[in-house]
DNA sequence: TTTGGCACTCGTGCGTGCAGAGTGCCAGGG
DNA sequence: CCCTGGCACTCTGCACGCACGAGTGCCAAA
């Protein structure tokens, strides 16, 4: 009947929690002797030996050579994560001392170094952390400066803290008044919107201005656009490359693809823009569109100052990693960061 | 007589030269007869073995056991480096390329970033470049923009094109007048003048004010002081870490303590730090005052816009590496930021 | 001072053999 | 129908021994 049936497949899954949990711990493969005597499953070993034939058949797990333990594949890892996992909350003393090594943070920049080297050291892996994006954030202020009769300087901040500064050098000489004008206007209609939102708000700006200044309020205006649009700039800082020397004794191979890897702001980029933004992701082995992380798991999720997420942060480790602590470093790490960006 | 005292150092040194430079190219210990068979010393092998004896005695060199071949000591490679060895300049095709390379750059960011990439590519190895430093730079312009009343944020801008930026909680309510005073005060005197020589210039600003704005003017710049003194913000770029895989197959253990030391601005910094300012410097191995990296050799050298230096750059490698060549790479690039920035 | 010869030392690579771990399958019991 | 114990089989890893080659140091002769 049909609970008998999930009964087995209960058991199933519990052998499959216990071969990953088994072999992230050991990083051996696991055989079906070690694993009824470390986890209390109520069966012998020749029971769980046919569940993890099943299991083989299924995919999700496998082995090296005939007769050696068993490896939970990405497959096996995926089920693991959606089904068998939950995410490990930090210990209070850990959620103090995340508390207090963020909080000594006096800017942006150091905000993100302290936390993507503690995202690293909780995590012992390589921790990766974007900057606050600009498209998401917001106008605090943006200023303009003649430094030269036909030279302006136009400075942007973010609400998130960023600083983006631009030279412009304009067609003619422009009047302090002009410039004066221009920044208040420019001003009350950007500030406190989103960047993406600006350009269609400044739009019709030349036309308040008299004919011959218009070339040079057009200039500085594409600059400012320029500026607001420029993807480019997004930054990333990462922490815990030495890390990655712990994963294997098969070094070269699996740790030149990943250092290239890291060296590419561009991969890393796109790897943490497939983070879905509220929830966390996890993407294991293979699913990685990046080849050279095919050995390697990424977790990551958005954060931000209040409820909505500016950036994201994750971690890039083994596909034999501790998931449910890794999650929740990852998780606690974001919120603490959030919150330090909501109060400055 | 001393003739031929000469000629047997002369022989001896032509010894240590070409066991360097197999040693560099085949990463294998070196013996008496393929010397003599791979450059055209015009002598035996055993007068080789004899010459190899008395370079071990001196400390030059060294064999790993008994009856293998020898390799050099970091003895050997400083007198290789100080004697031995000329650099090597860049093939013409090579300085096209640097130049190509690096004439795309639009900002100081992306300048470094070019450096970095281009001098980790070059030398396949890791490449460390310092942003032009605050304290040699000179004050383009000091902008202050009243966000509220008693906020105030302050923009240095410098002539390397660099940005800093901080902002400032007033005692009181400030007013926009005085705000401008103070910013044309600021920027008539501080334009143009060292970072390190602005606060001495400026003492004296706060008595020209009433006494009620006082206090404001000396909070504006005490953070511009503070803002001009942080040496912290020292940034350094780094690139090419994943040509650390190519150093040894006794991985880990080398590879491990150096990408730590990587990890640590402040290890590169004060590694940089130790270059004399011209001249180019190469530490070697145990030379270098950091534990993890007693098994690298750092090559250094200062550029700057004009003929002073205003920053570092340099390469980290292996002691067994191509000395002429990666000096002959630094020296190439560091010539052409240099350039870059006087243009700029 | 250089050279050729010779004995010696060691590290490396390779084949063998053995132990251990783990599996798959099968027949019996609940 | 599912679980269990037993059995034969396979494969890896490791230790051992051996021969080989590279390289040395020393010595006597040119």
């Amino acid at each position: 009947m049909a609970g008998e049936v999930r009964q087995l497949d209960d058991r199933k899954l519990a052998v499959l929690r216990a071969i990953v949990q088994d072999y992230v711990g050991t990083e051996e493969p696991v055989g079906s002797k070690a694993l009824v005597e470390r986890h209390n499953l109520g069966v012998s070993p020749a029971t769980v030996r046919n569940d993890m034939a099943a299991l083989e058949e299924e995919g999700y797990i496998h082995q090296p050579h005939t007769s050696a333990g068993r490896i939970p594949t990405d497959k096996g890892y995926r089920l693991f994560v959606d089904k068998l996992a939950e995410i490990k909350p930090m210990s209070s003393p850990e959620r103090r001392a995340i508390r207090h090594f963020l909080d000594g943070a006096v800017d942006l920049d150091d905000v993100v170094t302290r936390t993507v080297r503690l995202l690293a050291q909780l995590t012992r892996q390589v921790a990766v952390v974007q900057y606050p994006s600009l498209t998401r954030s917001t106008v605090r202020h943006i200023e303009l400066v003649a430094l030269a009769p036909a030279k302006v300087m136009l400075v942007l901040i973010t609400n998130t803290g960023r600083v983006e500064q631009r030279m412009v050098d304009c067609p003619g000489t422009v009047g302090e008044t002009v410039l004066a004008d221009l920044r208040s206007r420019i001003n009350t209609r950007a500030a406190g919107q989103r960047l993406p939102d600006v350009p269609g708000l400044l739009e019709e700006l030349p036309a308040a201005f008299e004919a011959a200044d218009r070339p040079t309020v057009s200039t500085v205006l594409a600059t400012l656009f320029e500026a607001l649009a420029e993807q480019n700039e997004e930054r990333i800082m990462l922490a815990g490359t030495a890390n990655l020397t712990r994963f294997g004794h098969d070094f070269p191979l699996t740790i030149q693809p990943v250092l290239e890897a890291l060296e590419e702001q561009v991969v890393l980029l796109r790897l943490l823009g497939e983070t879905t933004d509220a929830a966390m992701t996890v993407r294991i082995g293979r699913e990685n569109a990046y080849e050279g992380l095919n050995s390697t798991s990424v977790v990551s999720v958005g954060y931000g100052s209040g409820d909505e997420s500016v950036a994201k942060l994750g971690v890039i480790g083994p596909t034999r990693m501790d998931y449910p602590g890794t999650m929740g470093a990852v998780r606690a790490v974001a919120r603490y960061v959030g919150q330090i960006l909501a109060e400055s």
